[in-house]
DNA sequence: TGTACATCAGTGAACGCGCGTTCACTGATGTAC
DNA sequence: TGTACATCAGTGAACGCGCGTTCACTGATGTAC
């Protein structure tokens, strides 16, 4: 881990890192591996040596943002409430990795690490959301969850594509405390 | 109108249809001037004799998404449960309008007839959402207004990103089907 | 019916750009004996 | 303590690509008289 002249040290967590930086200020387009590079002092081909190509970077990165998410979705639990605002949390702190995890497009899509952290997360998530509604049918349940997700997806969707920063709906200047107020009106019956 | 060898006739129309029709299939990253260009058969610069440049297509796009948004929001009104399928519904019809309008860094930000079809849609939507809880305090009304459109959008979003491909959550095949299953879980107070 | 002229739509050549990826390479590190 | 060797990390030159944008231009259309 030690910095030499010409071993970087951990060039791979700091190209990763840079990433989700860059993404989080100037969106996923504003990433190329060249780019990266120059930002780590290190020759342009050098990224391509820890992540084969770009969408491998992405894809390391998505992952991350999913064993992350699914931590702190756990850490949360299990009172409902909690959870859901524990997700828009995760978006907004972490607005790099989120913005890459649900573009598949970009992202190596027969990555099995990546596959698996997706499962957990979703699971952790839907594992909230049942508390809320013990005794129903699966059916039901599973309408109860998509509802619960969709939720708190789309207000932190609406947030990082500053679809808020205008808007008369936005009156607390923090966004968390926005997200709190909103999840609160909601019932599911 | 016409079609003669020289002049296309609807040169603009057909290249906004065919950036619609490739954002839907391939996503926004696709879209190039050129590549519109060649589909239309029609000179490389063509294109940008109508748009300015490219951000200029887009806010085309994007101002025709938002007034038809609008229009389809207020026909589906008053009872906000069928506003509030007709906005994932215009996201399911029109995924190529929808995905550039939110993409706010992709467009003229300063354009005024987008900001006008933006609000008029914001609108729509919200007196939607405020038939579902006529008589509370306007922060509260603004709360609510704020889950509802999170709620859908978040649908629309998960939807089109591919995330309920797979998911134990998406049992009905038809999506609207289940957009409507999942919104008539959830209780506003 | 004809002519002159302005306006609009589309052309095609040229520019410069940053990018992803490949590849043979060299410098550094660690491990086995 | 020293040496041989495998492995890993990063280099730098080169490739080919499609793109957005600019610009002087020409072909077509419509309007005024």
């Amino acid at each position: 881990m030690a910095k030499t002249g010409y071993h970087h040290g951990d060039l791979r967590a700091t190209i990763l890192a840079a990433a989700a930086e860059q993404i989080a200020t100037d969106g996923v387009d504003a990433v190329s591996l060249r780019g990266l590079a120059r930002h780590a002092g290190v020759s342009h081909a050098a990224p391509a040596h820890h992540f084969g190509d770009k969408s491998g970077l992405l894809t390391a990165l998505a992952i991350e943002g999913f064993e992350r998410l699914a931590a702190e979705l756990a850490a949360a639990g299990p009172d409902f409430r909690e959870v859901a605002v524990a997700y828009v949390r995760f978006a907004l702190r972490s607005p790099g990795h989120f913005d890459v995890m649900f573009r598949r497009d970009l992202l190596h899509a027969d990555d099995e690490r990546l596959a698996a952290a997706r499962t957990a997360a979703g699971a952790a998530l839907r594992s909230g959301a049942a508390e809320e509604q013990p005794d129903q049918a699966p059916r039901r349940q599973h309408a109860t969850q998509l509802a619960a997700w969709s939720l708190v997806h789309g207000f932190a969707a609406l947030w990082r594509e500053g679809a808020l920063e205008n808007s008369p709906l936005n009156e607390a200047g923090d966004p968390e405390a926005l997200a709190r107020g909103m999840i609160a009106t909601v019932r599911f019956d």
